[in-house]
RNA sequence: GCCGCCGUAGCUUAGUUGGUAGAGCGCCGGACUGUUAAUCCGGUGGUCGCCCGUUCAAGUCGGGCCGGCGGCGCCA
């Protein structure tokens, strides 16, 4: 059964007289003398239907007694009318309860917590709506560029055996006899793929069994990574530049009047054109102790200098040449310094910080050992993953985006688990 | 893992030196000739997170527990 029906923001003035039906919930109800007011809202958006005593009294009886977020199919004519909150609304005759709700549990008052305990009914909202539409956007345009740009989509596992980053936590589960863990992210097997593809993307979630406490992380996000055989460290930046560029620049087109819900200054999207700056964690730390901040080279930026940092741009930028001993075993050392990574992070502005972290990989098998051992990790663990390295080994580089960071940013949320349908956090997993 | 804060009606909250819980919103009923999160009048609604203790008396003081929030570290 497909409810034959208009959208609200399909409703138009032109359309003056014309019959309509619309099916969707009851977002405002005010009551008036001899009338009713309800303010229908669906996917598109509202429009105010009017119940005239007069008119219908069968309907207007109805109109009366349904409840806030009640589902309900309104029939009525066009009127355009300046009082209606759109400027056009409907003159209602019909209207048939699906569902009459007593009252929403969701009212004016709701704190952020109350919001999280029901999401599930939160999800009723406008503007987490136009959230999800900007997120759903965002990576509609990626999907675009990705394609245009000939990256191959390809599909990892979520159950792996092993960690990606040498300390971070994984959620350990049974797997028959044996444990198994939940990926904290693709790119080990986005390594073994560029063999066959040589670029190649993935979009999946990712797990961190991190306690975390911060507006910017979650223990499950959505994760895109980008790996590439044949690339260094410059040839990436660039993709994720005009990647992200690519992103931001469509979801503005498409997505206009969502983003102005949650921010008023475009300048720092609009800005977002290649080439993004590049400064060196050498010129970072520098910067910092200009600023009076207590950092010495070879220790790795909090969040207060991350902070403090992306407020000397108006756009993303990115910080390469990080301290190795501060990022992952399989970053690429820098030949021509040997205390250096060559890893580069994206950083957007207004507070925001990171949402891209990526490198070069090691492509010798030696010098990878190495740095496992390093680590304090054994490579038995990691045979499959050294085999890349002995059979037609690739200097090859690739990056991984927090798609959730990114929408906080371009909506200038306060917290990245709003950017999520049912965010997950070290004390929350339900609903 | 560390530091800090908070749990009172469905929601948001007030509650003084310890004296037996109050409001706004919601909801229900009524009024109102066009409202914009309408307004006005009336009504409904409480295991004060849980346990133990101090006391004649605990929402209030003390201890423990549970739940949540903010931040750090870690990262995307």
């Amino acid at each position: 059964m497909m409810i034959e029906k208009i959208y609200c923001a399909d409703v138009k003035p032109k359309m003056e007289g014309e019959r309509v039906r619309l099916a969707g919930w009851v977002y405002r109800k005010r009551e008036v003398g001899n009338k009713v007011f309800i303010v229908l809202r669906d996917s598109s958006g509202v429009i105010q239907t009017i119940f005239i005593k007069d008119l219908s009294e069968d309907a207007y009886g109805k109109a009366k007694q349904v409840g806030i977020e009640s589902s309900v199919i309104i029939e009525g004519t066009v009127k355009s009318d300046p009082r209606a909150p759109t400027g056009v609304e409907i003159q209602a005759d019909k209207i048939e309860i699906i569902q009459n709700v007593e009252f929403f549990p969701i009212t004016k008052d709701a704190s952020d917590e109350f919001l999280l305990d029901v999401r599930h009914l939160h999800l009723h909202s406008p503007k987490v709506g136009s959230i999800m539409k900007v997120k759903g956007t965002l990576m509609q345009a990626a999907r675009e560029w990705l394609l245009q740009d000939g990256w191959y989509e390809v599909f990892p596992p979520i159950l792996v055996t092993g960690a990606v980053e040498g300390g971070a936590t994984l959620f350990k589960l049974k797997y028959f006899d044996k444990e198994a863990y939940l990926s904290q992210s693709a790119q080990l097997y986005l390594e073994a793929a560029i063999f066959g593809l040589e670029k190649v993307w993935s979009l999946t979630p990712s797990f961190r069994a991190e306690k975390s406490r911060t507006r910017r992380h979650l223990t499950e996000y959505w994760h895109l990574e980008l790996e590439a055989a044949w690339m260094d460290l410059w040839d990436l930046l660039k993709v994720e530049e005009e990647l992200v560029s690519y992103m931001l620049q469509r979801t503005l087109e498409v997505r206009k009047k969502e983003i102005e819900e949650f921010r008023k200054d475009f300048t720092t999207l609009k800005n977002s054109e290649p080439p993004f700056p590049r400064i060196s964690y050498d010129e970072a730390i520098d910067i910092l102790q200009s600023k009076g901040v207590k950092i010495e080279w070879g220790e790795d930026m909090g969040a207060d200098e991350e902070r403090i940092l992306t407020q000397e741009f108006d756009k993303p930028f990115f910080v390469y040449g990080y301290p190795k001993h501060i990022k992952a075993f399989y970053m690429k050392e820098d030949p021509e310094d040997s205390r250096k990574a060559l890893a580069a992070d994206m950083l957007a502005p207004e507070g925001y910080g990171e949402v891209i972290g990526g490198s070069e990989r090691e492509d010798d098998y030696n010098k990878l050992v190495q740095r496992i051992i390093e680590e304090g990790m054994d490579p038995k663990n990691y045979e499959w993953y050294l085999d890349l390295r002995k059979y037609g080994s690739v200097p090859h580089s690739g990056f991984g985006l927090g798609l959730e960071r990114l929408v906080a940013w371009v909506l200038k949320l306060d917290h990245i688990r709003w950017a999520t349908l049912f965010p997950r956090t070290p004390s929350r997993i339900y609903p």
